[in-house]
DNA sequence: TTTGATACTTACCGGTGGGTAAGATATCAG
DNA sequence: CTGATATCTTACCCACCGGTAAGTATCAAA
């Protein structure tokens, strides 16, 4: 029995729903490129655990980087979509930046998500990598962007932004890294405490630690 | 002309000195792993750096994975020294979570230091990859020893132990991820603005945000 | 200069993995 | 019911990679 129940079942007949299918393989491919790596995982491992075979696959994708960037995708879409919700909804800079911390937390915690901040770029071609890699640039932005606003508005003490977003960037990117969905940490936890723990360090008050502002080019990853 | 001429010209002559020629390997091998990655790179790649064939390499190493399990050794080693100078030198325990921070960062930008956080420890065979583990679970431990220790002398404000250290850590561990040694940014720069901003998070201050205490098992990575 | 060990090369093996060619079989529209 | 099409399988190719066998060159000591 595979390890993916529903995500098998959706190949146990051969009724044509190529929908469903192509999104099983998807999540069996990603479910396995977090437990294995990519470049462990063989097309031949993904259809074994769909009860299919390898040529199978390629049905419904072109090939092994057209799935990981489909992934890529996925999860890039998870993360866009909350942070377009927070810079229309939420309050002052700080709020903005504790509800991104909160919800991207959570994004950390889905296989896509997860995805794609523990897949190696190195493993697409260069086309590939250059459009997730302004996918990612963009999500740097934002977050220098909610930062720079709570400066701005006085609710986060000032402080070299491009530090700052590595250093909460690097602390939730590391979430892919040692979540585990059966773990003792359910998502939403990890995602309070993340929020609590890391705001109080840019939050203004009356101790302002005072940062040195040396900030040149570059992004985060 | 190799990339790392120093290294590439160990080999120049068959004069023989093993001990700096395996220094050499170790060191391109590890150049390339972060590169590339571990997966990608093959014997042949770091032997073709070094100008001599892959089967010369199979006279200072056993096989790829001897070769990786050493640049783990070197980079743990580099953590560890830190660690150990930090817990006898240093004053109380937020000024030592302070010192952790910024010798941790620097060593993150150390090629050794990097190959310990950035390569997968899927690439290692069982008991390899326990050796590796217990190196890291000894990290997080001590860590968070330094935390316990601020909050019981009263320097750190109460918290949740093991989302600390996890933020802190995976702030850090995040730096082998986009740092680039020809970077705008440099060890010391990265490694001070990263102490200076990680450590008022944790601070005891007049406003201590109280968090909910909720531990079980679990260690970073 | 011989001798014996070290250091290295050329040539090769077995296994694996991405991808394809070509055929078999089920499904569905008409 | 039937053809056309989507779906899936068997069998295969090729490139690459880790590792080895076996022989050659180099050096150091006697």
């Amino acid at each position: 029995m595979p390890r993916d129940a529903t995500s098998a079942q959706a190949f146990a007949d051969r009724r044509r729903d190529p929908a469903t299918k192509r999104e099983a393989v998807l999540k069996t491919a990603a479910q396995l490129f977090l437990e294995k790596s990519y470049g462990r995982t063989s097309m031949n491992d993904v259809a074994e655990r769909l009860n299919i075979t390898k040529p199978a696959l390629y049905h419904y994708f072109d090939n092994k980087e057209d799935i990981l960037l489909e992934c890529y995708r996925l999860g890039c879409g998870l993360i866009e979509e909350t942070l377009n919700q927070i810079a229309a909804h939420c309050g002052n800079g700080l709020q903005k930046v504790e509800a991104f911390i909160h919800s991207y937390a959570i994004v950390m915690t889905v296989n896509f998500g997860r995805c794609v901040m523990r897949i190696d770029e190195g493993d697409l071609t260069t086309a590939a990598r250059a459009e997730v890699r302004a996918y990612k640039r963009k999500i740097d932005r934002r977050l220098r962007s909610f930062i720079q606003e709570g400066i701005d508005d006085g609710s986060v003490a000032p402080c070299d932004i491009k530090i700052a977003a590595f250093s909460i960037a690097g602390a939730l990117n590391w979430i892919c890294m040692w979540y585990e969905p059966d773990g003792a940490l359910s998502p939403d936890e990890i995602a309070s405490q993340f929020a609590r723990t890391l705001t109080p360090g840019l939050a203004a008050a009356k101790r302002t630690t005072r940062l040195r502002i040396v900030s040149k080019r570059s992004e985060f990853v």
